[in-house]
RNA sequence: UGGGGUGUAGCCAAGCGGUAAGGCAGCGGUUUUUGGUAUCGCCAUGCGCAGGUUCGAAUCCUGCCACCCCAG
């Protein structure tokens, strides 16, 4: 190890290595630019407006917009290194927002947080800091960037403090991105996070913990997709698998695979009384069709725009003549949702770029939309979006 | 109109003389940088209505009402 090399791992003087910090004016991103202000980098914070000031200005636990653009700013300067805010609205609303009516309208279940990692901060902000002319960018994420000491290849590895782990998020992020990036909070804890926050005299030391969609006021991310989209509340049926029409519903955007509450249901329309689960949405027949939560479990699904970490060639056995590559299975770990256990699976990469993961055992409420993780026990080696699930012991079932 | 059956929360439903189970739905909290799941809590001074018997009635008796089924 060269002993010259700092921690953001370049090989000369802190104050000489620039690091754009990625700013959303919460807590974690604020310490991570402060701390690294304090250790003498050359920090430029930048926070990216993304949505309209004005309905998001009382929002507590937001970021991006109104108070929190305001918070980062007094951050920066506090602590005397320079900030910008850059208006990326319209370019949020394209790549974020319409994503996410869209989806929802096709009966999909959006993580609008990864499309924004993806592409207004990774892809759009990543370009800014190098016109900004940064040696990296640093965000607030619980995440850790490791670089293998074998293959010397940068890895992208989950928190060490599992419960604020990030990686489910972060999947889509490319090697390229990666070695561009750091993530200092990653081996913390949020309590050391906060300690340091307090340390560092950071007005934005009590602010909590961000939660919802960023730009969806009050958890009611319905009424923004009845707001860009015609229809999004067209009511239809509630149709049970064995054809009975059980209900009306409010419009497909209110309903996602594997929900339980909000059908109305009441008893008395089944053996034991057992309650319902959303099974499938059907937007072309305007159709919410329900059942009952066996009817959920799903061992086979089927992912695509996967997004492999450097290991992508681990998987392609690519034949000596053709030059095609060629199906191989691997052992790995899943999570099909940002807070669950991993759970075991085989993963089959296919030549088109989509991919098979097996589940040693079936899971509930799988929805397409929703991000399949890979990880090779602590290290996230990349996934893909659902499009489709099905059940190994009912072929035909959809 | 005869004969039979049933009336307990928004829904399904237990209870069979000793002071109203459970489930579904709903509401609220916890969990959570997506949605959902899960989990915890709340949810009938009252059992179709009116009398009566009893120390005590959703439970027994009488009358009335409503709905269902079978006859016509």
């Amino acid at each position: 190890m060269n002993s010259l090399v700092n921690s953001m791992g370049f090989d000369k003087p802190e104050s000489k290595t620039r690091v754009v910090v990625a700013m959303s004016g919460g807590v974690d991103s604020s310490v991570t630019a402060a701390l690294l202000h304090e250790q003498g980098y050359d920090v430029v914070g930048v926070t990216l407006q993304l949505y309209d000031h004005g309905q998001a200005i009382d929002r507590k636990g937001a970021c991006c917009a109104g108070q929190d653009i305001y918070d980062a700013k007094r951050v920066a300067e506090e602590k005397g290194f320079p900030h910008y805010v850059l208006n990326y609205e319209d370019n949020f609303r394209q790549s974020v927002m319409d994503d996410f009516a869209d989806s929802y309208m096709q009966g999909r279940t959006p993580i609008p947080c990864v499309r924004c990692n993806q592409t207004v901060k990774f892809r759009d902000l990543l370009k800014v800091a190098h016109d900004l002319g940064a040696d990296c960018m640093a965000t607030g994420h619980y995440i850790q960037r490791v670089i293998n000491p074998n293959t010397g290849m940068v890895e992208l590895h989950r928190a060490v403090d599992h419960s604020k782990d990030q990686s489910y998020f972060l999947f889509a992020t490319t090697q390229e991105q990666l070695d561009f990036l750091r993530f200092p909070l990653g081996g913390w804890t949020k309590d050391i996070t906060r300690e340091h926050a307090e340390r560092l005299g950071l007005l934005v030391c009590d602010k909590p913990d961000s939660q919802d969609i960023c730009f969806v006021p009050n958890g009611d991310y319905a009424s923004i997709v009845k707001k860009m989209r015609e229809g999004a509340e067209n009511s239809g049926n509630i149709v049970h698998l064995d054809g009975r029409i059980m209900g009306e519903h409010r419009g497909v955007i209110h309903y996602t695979i594997g929900q339980r509450k909000g059908l109305g249901i009441g008893g008395g329309n089944n053996d034991d009384n057992s309650p319902f689960y959303v099974v499938r949405v059907d937007p072309t027949k305007n159709e919410v069709i329900i059942g009952p939560k066996e009817a959920l479990a799903r061992d086979i699904v089927t992912i695509h725009d996967c997004n492999w970490l450097g290991c992508g060639n681990l998987f392609r056995s690519d034949t000596p003549t053709g030059g095609v590559a060629s199906e191989t299975s691997k052992r790995i770990q899943v999570k099909l949702r940002s807070v669950s256990q991993a759970a075991p699976a085989t993963l089959t990469i296919n030549a088109d770029g989509t991919a098979i993961i097996t589940l040693d055992t079936p899971q509930y409420g799988i929805a397409p939309g929703q991000a399949a993780v890979c990880y090779e026990e602590e290290r996230v080696i990349g996934g893909g979006w659902i499009t489709k699930t099905q059940n190994s012991e009912i072929p035909l079932a959809a």
